[in-house]
DNA sequence: CTCTTCTACAACCATTTGGTTGTAGGTTAG
DNA sequence: CTAACCTACAACCAAATGGTTGTAGAAGAG
């Protein structure tokens, strides 16, 4: 898998596709299986084009991806898309906790206690 | 600090807080330093309104606070701050790829889960 | 005290967003 | 073939976003 460098857009998209319930609900929901986009609307109390625009969202960003299967389109969630999403996140944290030399381990390690002055 | 559950609406405001490349920008710069309103107002091609609107966004987010000192109000971003981020994406991540067998060691790896139901 | 600086906030405007309905084009079932 | 279903897309609308200017209040500097 390559690295690839996330445009500052690219970022914009990533994060604004994340920001609504609906959306990280339908990611969740492809995340487990394959579902039509009708299929989706089902779940939700908006119309079938909302949900379209919905996905055409996180289409956009990168984090779903259609397949049509004979008439359905199947979504599905891009196991990628978290890491570009963390990638993202580990970014700007390097930078805006420069001054926390401890956020380096952090960044290699992940996650590690998280108190002391 | 305290392992808080984050609301549907918290997760809204920080993700959206990060849809946009002035505000992940003011995150690296009062990452670095504290700087005052109208010092940041000065490296961005915008009025100082905006740059206060900005910061207002990022303050409801939970991502900075703001210090008075003397007559300016110093914003410092939150170092816990990436970690609620992260954490989100981890959850969501926890859900859609619960499936890709894979992710779980990652995450596992990633993050020593520190919670016991 | 007076002047300047920094901040807060209201009012306004253009654009985007999130929703709606309606129409049209493919694809499968009978 | 015809009917039903799934999708794409346009047009429209209310509300939120991202920007502006202007006014007013606090706090330091001189």
């Amino acid at each position: 898998m390559v690295v690839e460098e996330l445009s500052d857009e690219a970022v914009d998209r990533l994060f604004h596709a994340l920001a609504d319930a609906t959306r990280r609900d339908i990611l969740r929901r492809c995340g487990r299986d394959d579902l039509s986009v009708s299929r989706l609307a089902e779940a939700y109390p908006m119309s079938f084009a909302a949900v379209q625009k919905h996905v055409a969202v996180l289409e956009r960003a990168g984090l779903v991806t259609k397949e049509r299967r004979g008439r359905e389109q199947l979504v599905h969630t891009d196991p990628e898309a978290v890491e570009k999403a963390r990638r993202a996140l580990d970014e700007l944290a390097a930078a805006w906790l420069g001054r926390i030399g401890r956020m380096a381990a952090l960044l290699e390690q992940a996650q590690e206690e998280t108190e002391d002055p």
